[in-house]
DNA sequence: TTGACTTAACTGAACGGTCGGTTAATTCTT
DNA sequence: AAGAATTAACCGACCGTTCAGTTAAGTCAA
């Protein structure tokens, strides 16, 4: 059970194995990545991924749960937090768009599971996915009732914040030519003002 | 020189095999179909399918490439005919509705090409995109002149139309149960009408 | 009309190679 | 010494692809 002390210079591979896989999941996808590769990028042989992963979809969904799970708890953080609905729709923003800058990969990877064909992995981002909404729904709800927010059907506002965001980061790293003057890094920082000005209320007076 | 000519009731394989793949590489992926189901489910040999077709990937493009062309080619119709900018924005949704409606698995498989490892694949989901984006700013820029929609940075419209009706399908066909009161059949119906809301302008009086 | 010839459609079996996964043993750390 | 970390070697299954060959239908010269 004693798990022995790595010593400060130790190649320490189960931590590596985790972030090349990553990478590897997130690129190629699920099916389109050999265990083989994944040993040969982190340095060591199919087997020792074996002995620290039960098979090849537990690494798999090891790595979905943690990502998603990371991204999620966040949002709901700021939800539950102090701010108006403004602040907190662009906090929620700023907080994907520093995940995915700092984590490209990872974010690829839970984009990629909700198209993915294995029911577990389904399962899991749908869960997740779900948790999100909910968060967004508490904050929505707030903008529309306080009139800060356009008045739109339930769902609708939080159903359109979440396709902005996911449509403007799957665009920024895969499609970088298909949003002629609206894509790359800019369309990122303009992002929140964007959402804002599609969801501010017609002035009255 | 002689070509057999099919007899009424002749199984027609090649449609079919075409039928079954797009199926199957709409829900499984590329890497997730072998050829072998491909060729079960037909009712064919693999080497039938090696007959029509050069190569798995051959086949993966070339149907890739006429279910693009046929909802592209659809949107720059619309975009080139007659009425202003709000009743093309309806024609465009209702086109992409009634084309997912009719052939739910041509559409996912194009969707699913935007993040294809493949190079070639990439390639062409690019190319077909990009004409579309090109034919929506058409009617966002004359939408915008005109003082119907809301004014915006260049391209942002176009951008906020196709991710929100991206997000939609997507959610429609794989996450019923994460938009919470907006999701299903009725998220759809309310999609031009949300979508024209978010973009009007501000009424001034 | 007939029968040799051509062609597309289609098949069964096999190829070399890669897949995910297992096993038994060796190395390393304490 | 003991147990965790790590490996080389191996397995059966399946992959995409090829190929030699059969079938069925149309052409065409006699």
């Amino acid at each position: 059970m004693a798990r022995p002390v790595k010593t400060v210079d130790s190649p320490d591979y189960r931590a590596k194995i985790d972030q090349v896989a990553e990478s590897l999941f997130a690129e190629r996808g699920f099916d389109g990545t050999p265990i083989r590769e994944i040993a040969e990028q982190t340095g060591v042989t199919k087997a020792l991924i074996y002995h620290y992963y039960q098979s090849k979809e537990a690494l798999y969904l090891s790595l979905l749960e943690k990502e998603a799970a990371t991204v999620v708890t966040r949002i709901e953080a700021v939800a539950a937090g102090e701010g108006d609905p403004e602040q907190k729709i662009r906090a929620i923003v700023q907080v994907l768009l520093d995940h995915h800058r700092i984590n490209p990969q990872g974010f690829r990877l839970v984009q990629r599971a909700i198209d993915d064909h294995s029911p577990a992995a389904h399962t899991l981002a749908e869960r997740w996915f779900s948790r999100a909404h909910v968060a967004m729904e508490a904050i929505t709800t707030e903008g529309i009732d306080g009139g800060i927010f356009k008045p739109l059907p339930p769902g609708a506002t939080s159903f359109v914040i979440v396709g902005i965001i996911i449509h403007a980061l799957r665009a920024n790293q895969l499609m970088d030519r298909i949003t002629p003057g609206f894509s790359g890094p800019e369309v990122l920082t303009q992002l929140a003002d964007l959402i804002l000005a599609l969801l501010a209320r017609k002035k009255k007076h």
